[in-house]
DNA sequence: GGGATATACTTGCTTCGGCAAGTAACTTAA
DNA sequence: TTAAGTTACTTGCCGAAGCAAGTATATCCC
């Protein structure tokens, strides 16, 4: 049982009501949302967030390919869950290994013509799924602020 | 491979800067974001974030006590998943189960003492989680109007 | 009252993800 | 130049969650 010493006083500081507020509502956002975002790609288009975002990025990289650290770090993942979600998307044909020429215990992720036509079929089905969970519920707040606050959390 | 059919074209009106912006910044928030809070309480505390939200909404219960399906639609989990989170919890001690009387296929789950007094151990661990991670990024923005749109989303 | 249906939960099976250990290839330093 | 250390990725093992099927109890309707 070896826990966290003691919290620093400033850590139980109450939270103002606007807070609570916030707070009260984040499970559902921060757990059920993904889930349901989740459910609604993998039911219309039989790729996970995960998958998606992999496919996403590769076509938004040089070359169409990244290596798999890389890949990782864009999509958040560990490098050994990248390596499954990379198993799975080669076996579909959306993905192939090349080995790197200037390292070779390096790999690029490269997305083929297959993932790339798999990404276009598959964003209208994200977009929505976004739009209909998420943005669509946030018309009375100040989006630039938000994005930049977002990206703040990102870090 | 039954795929939805085609999407109303509003469903491909494009996104706004903003709205672009926003959804850029989401994988780190919806996906990282929760893995990030569940793992600093799964190192400090030992608890998992479902298993924090379960001793919580039970404290606040009526008698300290949920049924089973009303448990599960408090943590937004399938009720599978619920009896799973119960028998961890219940093995630890920290809720017993208890039959219903007015119905005898349902099932009370009942936070204990030793229960009660996890979740007193484990709530300043959740709360610097959720300021350290989240709250504490979002100081430009109206929490009020914040907290509403949340609300609004978990619907 | 008793069969058909519905409800409340549990269990079996599968998938996904992380961590820690393993392997191969590169780098550094003696 | 070669042994030690580091890095890039993969694999083995585990826990968590969902769906679909199973079980037990309740309700409905004749």
């Amino acid at each position: 049982m070896t826990r966290k010493p003691t919290l620093p006083p400033d850590a139980l500081r109450p939270l103002t009501a606007d807070e609570d507020a916030v707070v009260r509502a984040l499970p559902s956002v921060l757990y059920a949302l993904p889930r349901a975002i989740d459910a609604q790609m993998q039911r219309e288009q039989q790729l996970s967030n995960t998958e998606y975002l992999s496919l996403m990025y590769l076509s938004e990289a040089p070359d169409r390919q990244l290596r798999m650290h890389e890949l990782a770090s864009a999509i958040e993942m560990s490098l050994s869950g990248t390596t499954r979600i990379v198993n799975r998307l080669e076996s579909e044909g959306f993905i192939k290994r090349l080995r790197c020429e200037r390292d070779g215990r390096s790999w690029h992720a490269s997305l083929t013509d297959a993932g790339l036509a798999r990404l276009e079929e598959a964003w209208p089905t994200n977009l929505d799924a976004i739009r209909r969970h998420f943005l669509d519920h946030l018309k009375e707040l100040d989006l630039k602020k938000l994005a930049a606050a977002l990206r703040n959390v990102a870090t």
